[in-house]
DNA sequence: TCACATAGATAGCGAGCGCTCACTTTTTAT
DNA sequence: ATAAAAAGTGAGCGCTCGCTATCTATGTGA
């Protein structure tokens, strides 16, 4: 005990605010574990030993693995949202300003958040619960993904073309970031990544309305 | 004992026949466990069930389980270049050509031996031993994979688009298979992949050079 | 035929897993 | 001030994992 009016360093928080501390601290510890090690190396141990708390701690907020799981889904798919967003009001009128897009979307895709997020939709495959459980998020990330596209290509790609790019160009990144075997992104040989990207904007461009001059 | 002349039902084999035969149904039921059940569920345990085989036979002939793997994985890709020849020869004169090229390159890409591989992959990713394995069998599949799309595009694309054209087919088309939740393919929601696959063919088809009629 | 090498089966070991429980510490309500 | 409630700790339980040791069955070469 120290004395009246000397207080110790330690601040005094609400059990609210030490709650949603713990919490955060457990969901950033899932990501970066989720990222670095992978879905199986991400126990509950390790995430304990990430976050800095104990595994009584963790069961305390979440009843099991997979719930601390789903929560860790939910709260990556808001922020690849917003980062998605941010690409858009960009210039997408000529070749060289869609490459920059999709070059900065490609970074993007290749965050620990995307990481993260990728990590469990593949650990969904062979679950029922946990790809249940994941549906929703991934449906309110599309959507808003195709709102963000339109931000960027509504005036112009028409509707009917939009989603089918959209769904062209980040299933190609994350196929791209699947099967990335080297941990060095564009260490591909030739620069193959690169001539794609660049093909496909052209691909995109040259599908714009025709505009008479 | 059987009377001479009369013999029993089990078939006298070689060593070497009865060796090759474990083998093979180990890395089947590898293949099977993969596919089916994901990385994490295939456990030396399961696929030995699943092979008809103890687990003393398994690690009589695999001396650990990433050995097993990595056996698994060098099975699987030579099976999937062959799938993958298998679509040359056809047509690619018309955007319908193209659409109906991509549709059976994704049904390819959905089947078990594919799953596989991409299950190996993603595990790879968390574990150097296995991504330093699969990196031989990765080069001569992508290589061989550029043969086959010569096949196809050899006289429609110049050498330069053609690495181009192909990494964005097949990455979309691994991406789709990546991060499908459902697991009825062409579940989607106002059939957007089958959009998308036609528009891609008819980016593809109008980036053919132009002949001068 | 028979000693030997190879193939396969079975029991079980140590380690790590998800999770529980008895307990202490901190905040809140009276 | 004090009792109740909530948050956090850490030892440990039951279980499954990859793997080994020991044993039996089967084919091979002399």
């Amino acid at each position: 005990m120290i004395v009246a009016g000397v207080t110790t360093t330690r601040e005094r928080r609400t059990q609210a605010e030490r709650r949603e501390g713990t919490i955060a601290a457990l969901l950033d510890g899932t990501v970066r574990c989720l990222a670095e090690r992978g879905y199986a190396a991400t126990s509950t141990a390790a995430v304990c030993a990430e976050a800095g708390v104990s595994q009584g701690a963790l069961f305390r907020h979440f009843p099991t693995r997979q719930a601390l799981l789903v929560a860790t889904a939910e709260h990556v798919a808001t922020r690849n949202v917003d980062a998605f967003r941010a690409t858009a009001g960009a210039d997408v009128d000529t070749v060289d300003d869609v490459v920059a897009v999709l070059g900065r979307l490609r970074t993007i895709v290749l965050s620990p958040a995307n990481q993260t997020w990728r990590e469990l939709l593949v650990a969904a495959r062979s679950d029922a619960d946990l790809r249940a459980a994941l549906v929703p998020a991934r449906e309110s990330l599309q959507a808003q993904m195709l709102g963000a596209a339109a931000d960027l290509w509504g005036d112009r790609l028409r509707d009917h073309d939009l989603a089918a790019v959209l769904s062209i160009v980040v299933n190609m990144l994350d196929g791209l970031a699947f099967s990335a075997l080297d941990p060095d992104p564009a260490a591909a040989p030739g620069r193959t990544v690169e001539r794609a990207l660049r093909l496909l904007a052209e691909m995109i461009v040259s599908h714009y309305p025709q505009e008479h001059p």
